[in-house]
Formats: C-alpha cells, sequence, structure tokens
RNA sequence: GGGCCGGUAGCUCAACGGUAGAGCAGGGGCCUCUUAAGCCCAAGGUUGAGGGUUCGAGCCCCUCCCGGCUCACCA
C-alpha cells in the first residue's frame, strides 16, 4: 500500500495534521519535501473518510538568526529580535519580515504546489493569551523539564534556568535573553551579551511576566505547547530533528511529561542532496525552490517528492539527466495509470503516486492519465530547431487536436524545457549549430563521406531546394547516386553542422538555415576531408 | 560515539517474501525517407561479506565491511 495510504489506514477520528517552518532564509528545494509530504498525507486521511485539518504555522517569535536577508545597519539592531518584529525588505510591501516571507514562500511555491494549508502565526497565539497556559506549566514544571533535557538528550540545564525566552524591554530581542526566578507572576531576566554568538543583547535586567506574548518557549517546548493547543495528530519532520536524543524525542517527552498530551503521530523523512552532497545555504550549494519551480511543473516536483518513501533520501542533481528522466518517470507512471502496458517494473500502488502527484484537493486521476503528453527530451530538441512550429507538430504526433489539459501541459514543457536548456541541460541535449567553423568531427569522416558533401552541395547550389521536403528528398537522391548507405549520408551532415553523429530530421535542419550557408559549409566540410 | 539511508548489469536506478528488470553506455541489425531525436535483436548478475528464519530471501533477523547524510550549541 502507498505510504500515505498506509498511514491514513492506520488512524481513526477526526485529524489534525501540522507543519511549520521558521520563516527566515532562502525556502530551498529540500525544504518544500515536508510541505508535500503533509499535503499528501492530509489527502490521504480525507481519501479514507476522515475528517482532516492541515495547519501551517509560522514560527515568527523565532529569533532573527540569519544576516543573509538584513541590509548591514540593521544586522546590529534586529539580529535575535523576533522575526514578526523585524521589518519587511526593502521593496515589499509586508507588515514585517515574517509576513514578507510567508507571502514569498506561500505564493511562489505552495499554491503553484496545489497546497492550500491554513496558515497560523505563532506570535498571534502568545499574543493573544493561548500559550499562557503552556507558558505556565513550562514554568511550574521547570525542574521536570530539565530533567528531561538531561534524560532524553543528555542536556544539562543549570537549577536556576527557566524554560522560557523573554523579549528584552529595552532592546526588542527575544535571542539574547536568560530567565530565571518565576515567582507565579512574573520572572527575572537578563538581556545578556555573549549569551549567543550570532546577536549581541543589550545588558539590560529586569522583571516582566511571561504571559500574552512578552516571552515565547524554547523550540522544543513550543513545539509541544502548539501540539496541545491545536490538537495536532499528525505531524512528520526532517531527520535531522527525528534523531535518536534529538529534538523530536525531547518535543515528546516534554508533551508527554509536562504538558500530559500525546504526541503526534511522527513521520520522520529524509532530505533532498544535491549530486550526493548535501544542499548548503551558506555554501551556496543550495537550489532555490523558486529556481526549481521554473524547471519542474508542479505535477512533476510533487512526483519528486512523493515517489521515493519518506526516509529514502532523494539525490536531486539537476545539471544531470535527473530532469529528463523524472518527466520520462512520471510520463511512464501515467501510462501505466491509464492501463497501458510499459516496460520496467511499477512501484507498489503506482496509481495512487500518480494522483498525489496532480494538484489537489481533487484531481481527475484518469483525464490526466490519459492525457498525451510529448517527451521532454524530445521537446527539448524540437525548440532548438528554428522555425519549428511546436503546437502543430504535437497535434501531428498525437494524431488530433489537443485537449485543454493537453494544451496546458504542452506550453507548462515548453517553457520548462526552455528553463532546463538555459541552466541545466548537458552538453549532449544542446544542438549548436556550428556557424563559426567546421566541426572537428568532420575529420574523422571518410572519403566518401566527404564525396557525398561536396555532391550534396553541387546538387543544392543547382537546384535549391526550398522546404524540409525537397531537402530530405535530395539528401537521399543524392546517398543513392553516390551508392552511399543512407546512414553514412546523415552521419556527415550531422558532423558537418552540429558536430554529432546523429541530429534532427535533416532535410528540416538543413532548410531551417540560409541556403548560402548551407551550400558553403558542405563545400568547407568536403574540402577539409580532401586535404 | 548515537540515529537514518544506501551498497543490485560498465553507469544511474527499479523490483508490497514468489522466475532479478528498465534507461543510458557498449555489440549486432533495420530507411528512396512521413520523429534515424526512431525501432529490433543479442549480450551483460554469486543483489557488499558471512550466518540465520522460510517451501521460497535483493527484501525479514543477527554480525561485520564500505559510502552518504544527520545529531550531540541554538532554533
Amino acid at each position: 500500500m502507498y505510504w500515505a495510504d498506509e498511514l491514513a489506514a492506520s488512524l481513526a477520528g477526526p485529524q489534525v495534521v501540522n507543519d511549520s517552518k521558521s520563516p527566515s532564509g532562502t525556502v530551498h528545494v529540500g525544504s518544500l519535501r515536508g510541505v508535500v509530504l503533509h499535503d499528501a498525507i492530509h489527502r490521504a486521511l480525507i481519501g479514507v473518510g476522515l475528517p482532516s485539518t492541515f495547519l501551517y504555522g509560522v514560527d515568527d517569535m523565532d529569533a532573527m538568526d540569519s544576516q543573509a536577508k538584513l541590509t548591514p545597519d540593521a544586522v546590529d539592531k534586529y539580529m535575535g529580535a523576533p522575526l514578526s518584529r523585524v521589518p519587511a525588505p526593502e521593496g515589499s510591501t509586508a507588515a514585517n519580515y515574517a509576513r514578507h516571507f510567508v507571502g514569498e514562500i506561500f505564493f511562489r511555491t505552495f499554491e503553484p504546489l496545489g497546497i492550500k494549508p491554513e496558515f497560523y502565526w505563532v506570535s498571534e497565539l502568545y499574543a493573544a493569551g493561548r500559550m499562557d497556559h503552556y507558558v505556565k506549566l513550562a514554568l511550574d514544571r521547570a525542574d521536570k523539564v530539565r530533567e528531561v533535557y538531561s534524560r532524553v538528550s543528555h542536556v544539562e540545564r543549570s537549577s536556576e534556568w527557566l524554560p522560557l525566552q523573554v523579549i528584552c524591554e529595552n532592546c526588542g530581542k527575544i535571542g539574547t535573553t536568560y530567565a530565571t526566578d518565576w515567582d507565579g507572576s512574573t520572572v527575572a531576566y537578563a538581556c545578556k551579551p555573549d549569551l549567543v554568538w550570532w546577536a549581541r543583547g543589550c545588558g539590560h535586567e529586569g522583571r516582566v511576566s511571561p504571559l500574552g506574548g512578552q516571552a515565547k518557549l524554547p523550540w522544543n517546548l513550543e513545539w509541544a505547547a502548539k501540539w496541545g493547543l491545536l490538537g495536532v495528530t499528525v505531524e512528520g519532520c526532517g531527520k535531522d530533528l527525528a534523531t535518536a536524543g534529538g529534538s523530536r524525542d525531547r518535543s515528546d517527552a516534554i508533551s508527554r511529561e509536562v504538558f500530559e498530551v500525546e504526541p503526534p503521530r511522527n513521520v520522520a523523512y529524509e532530505f533532498l542532496n544535491v549530486g550526493g552532497k548535501k544542499m548548503s545555504t551558506s555554501k551556496g550549494q543550495g537550489v532555490a525552490a523558486h529556481s526549481i519551480a521554473e524547471v519542474l511543473p508542479p505535477e512533476q516536483l510533487r512526483f519528486l517528492f512523493l515517489r521515493p518513501r519518506p526516509n529514502q533520501v532523494i539525490d536531486f542533481d539537476p545539471e544531470g539527466d535527473t530532469i529528463p528522466r523524472l518527466f520520462d518517470e512520471f510520463d511512464r507512471i501515467a501510462a501505466a495509470t491509464a492501463g497501458r502496458e510499459v516496460k520496467g517494473e511499477l512501484p507498489a500502488d503506482y496509481e495512487r503516486l500518480f494522483g498525489y502527484s496532480l494538484l489537489g484537493p481533487d484531481p481527475d486521476v484518469s483525464a490526466a492519465a490519459t492525457a498525451f503528453r510529448p517527451a521532454f527530451g524530445h521537446l527539448a530538441l524540437l525548440l532548438q530547431i528554428p522555425g519549428t512550429d511546436i503546437d502543430a507538430r504535437m497535434v501531428a504526433e498525437k494524431g488530433a487536436p489537443l485537449t485543454e489539459l493537453e494544451a496546458a501541459v504542452l506550453a507548462e514543457r515548453v517553457s520548462a524545457a526552455r528553463a532546463w536548456l538555459d541552466s541545466y541541460a548537458p552538453e549532449r541535449a544542446r544542438l549548436v549549430i556550428r556557424r563559426d567553423a567546421v566541426p572537428t568531427e568532420v575529420a574523422a569522416l571518410g572519403a566518401d563521406q566527404r564525396a557525398y558533401l561536396a555532391a550534396l552541395a553541387e546538387a543544392a547550389a543547382v537546384e535549391a531546394p526550398g522546404s524540409g521536403d525537397a531537402w530530405q528528398t535530395l539528401i537521399f537522391r543524392v546517398a543513392a547516386e553516390a551508392e552511399l548507405a543512407s546512414g553514412r549520408a546523415f552521419g556527415a551532415l550531422y558532423a558537418a553542422f552540429l558536430g554529432r553523429s546523429n541530429g534532427p530530421r535533416a532535410g528540416w535542419l538543413l532548410a531551417s538555415l540560409e541556403p548560402a550557408f548551407v551550400v558553403e559549409r558542405l563545400r568547407a566540410a568536403a574540402g577539409i576531408a580532401a586535404a
């Protein structure tokens, strides 16, 4: 059974699926995996008849800890401040940095992927007092929290430490404060210059009520508090958090032992590597989500994440043949779903995989499966031949007019193929007319092929073929006259114009070029042969 | 050191415990042409090693070897 269906089948009653993200930094492709997985789980739950709500929390009380998006003079002021209180980047109309960021991820990635969770802002939960119950519980049971940290993760906290991060009343930072002495209504805190390396506290000390949004719970407790408050029943997380003794174990234990709430079902998912290496935004290894979206339409992007089981690493190398292969595999699964015979083994429940790859909430699977989908690699090559009428060509290949859906798929693929050719396509996928000079590959041609090129040049000079058809006919006729196997004739032509041993239908290729250039090149290639 | 994933054809990978299979590369073949950007054929394997469970193991269990990522400070 497909993994998401299996999960859904093991649950009962109304479900709340939750995912969240700290709204800073760039969204790289890998961070999309979680969202897509949660969306599939949500759809699987609805599929088995369980009422399901899909929430997406924006952790905008988190401290700004990445200066990449800040102007130099803002770094000192805002590093360490809650993201909800950091101004939006210049040029943005958003109310603050977090809002701006969510606008970016939502409009540029979630929505095109057909994913529509209910967004909520953690800063609002605090401000409205909805987290107060958990904040008090955490402070009242601080010794228990310390014990969990120690037992589960071997993290030792001093006996005065409190699980709380206060927003400094003087400088507004939250990442720099250290809280102590909970008296039931207020805590003492100090904004320390050297608490963390990435932000500098102002040195202010004071007492403040931890309720109503003046303080937040540390990460692990906040996570558990959200589960309790929102009634979360399913929430997966990346393997960095799911490791033994890691964040998830800590939050699970806090949920049970401090808040006395059973934590949600976990789905630990692996990362997405690029070319066998981890993606690192700081090293420039990260592939931004929006740039991948240019070469991978939404359905293929979903497919990329939904094809492997969650705990399998995805190795995604946009430079290789990953992208054309992804399209081909998608098309193969589509064909199989449509009931056509396909080569190779199929994954278990491939129809389910195909359905979840389509944009939700309730796609027409059979229409999508039977739709005509031009092969990506084929399109990419056709696009490189000047003067090709792609739409007409596709109608001819399908043998019937395209449906609205098929026309949309074609348009999507044409733009993806163009982007791929511009950015990631390997040399061998690129078709380049070698206008500057005769390709060196011509040197490898035989005397018979050179003679053929010379004969073709003379025939073309006389007859001036004006169409692909005319050229194609001439190519075959001259080959026949020279008693040259057509394979060798075509090979010579591809070498002379493309520097490759194969290529597109030669007649149409030559017809797309200026006649004078073609004749000149044929003669030149034949001449080099003679010399 | 702990956790997760992987090791299958030359390469990239697939195969809900039931005859190991694709794509690419390599070998052979196929046009007076209607995608030669294609099609057909053949070849290619002790599934990292060793034990175990089973009528049956690439798959499950145990012990190793190799590689990748990740955690142990913060979120």
